[in-house]
DNA sequence: AACTTTTGCAACCGCGAAAAA
DNA sequence: GTTTTTCGCGGTTGCAAAAGT
């Protein structure tokens, strides 16, 4: 069965609205309501797909939409709801009113996410930028962002992901895939010996499969060899210190 | 001052579920 | 029961603005 395309892409506006589509859209739904998507951007006069009249108004355009910055209380709030609910972000957004999901997953992946492995880095907009320097300052720094590695130590410290299951148990955890040493890129441009990457991503793959195999009372050298800072080092002594408890 | 890099966010895309024909 | 259409969701991208060099 071949999917009819969401929209007649020929001859239909992309990108940024202007206030003036704004204001038709607004218009003809206060006039007649949103009751088919896909028909009323052609009843409304608007050379866009329903589609995107739908995410306009929902995202932007509805009077409910509360406008601004995130509260501390709603912040707290959604990382409280991100550990019960995982990336569902419309029923994260249901108990956030005013909110859009589509505005929490925008906070939850430039601030709170970053705020969860960096608890010192401030809120909002004052969150402290990298400087290069720094964000050189090791391969593992990326590596531990940028990575599988981040989403494992995240849901792991969010109890998330910590019960028996491994990567190839979707159905409550983050892990969309199963990722193997093999998919973990190592940039041997980097600070580091890509020996010792390949030993720490081998060790977290072997969590997954086995997590009593890994000791966490004494972490190999391959890490210590990687952690360039003591901030580095300090803040894998602190997960090794948590995984201890849990296990 | 000019250029580069990073950040934040609006918008797009593809998919699955539900509803309608 | 099958096919088609529509909606809603979550992941991803593109770009302007801000920050850094």
């Amino acid at each position: 069965m071949v999917r009819a395309p969401c929209c007649e892409k020929t001859g239909l506006n992309r990108g940024p609205w202007t206030p003036e589509e704004d204001q038709i859209l607004v218009n003809h739904i206060h006039g007649f309501g949103h009751g088919n998507w896909r028909a009323l951007p052609k009843q409304a006069g608007l050379l866009r797909c329903g589609k995107s009249c739908r995410l306009r108004w929902m995202n932007y355009l509805r009077p409910d939409i509360k406008r601004g910055n995130f509260t501390e209380e709603e912040e707290e709030a959604i990382v409280q709801l991100h550990q019960k609910l995982g990336n569902r972000w419309s029923a994260i957004a249901a108990s956030l009113p005013g909110r859009t999901d589509n505005e929490i997953k925008n906070v939850w992946h430039t601030h709170l996410k970053r705020r969860l492995v960096d608890p010192t880095m401030e809120s909002g907009k004052q969150k402290k930028k990298k400087k290069k320097s720094e964000s050189s300052n090791a391969c593992t720094v990326d590596f531990l962002e940028e990575s599988e590695m981040e989403r494992f130590w995240l849901d792991a410290l969010s109890m998330n992901a910590i019960s028996t299951e491994t990567p190839t148990d979707q159905s409550n955890s983050d892990f969309s895939s199963t990722t193997t040493v093999a998919e973990i890129s190592i940039d041997p441009t980097d600070h580091g010996q890509p020996e010792d990457e390949l030993h720490v991503a081998a060790e977290i793959e072997r969590f997954w499969l086995d997590p009593s195999s890994i000791d966490f009372a004494s972490p190999s050298t391959h890490y210590y060899n990687l952690f360039n800072s003591d901030d580095d080092m300090d803040f894998w002594q602190d997960v090794s210190v948590q995984f201890q408890e849990i296990f």
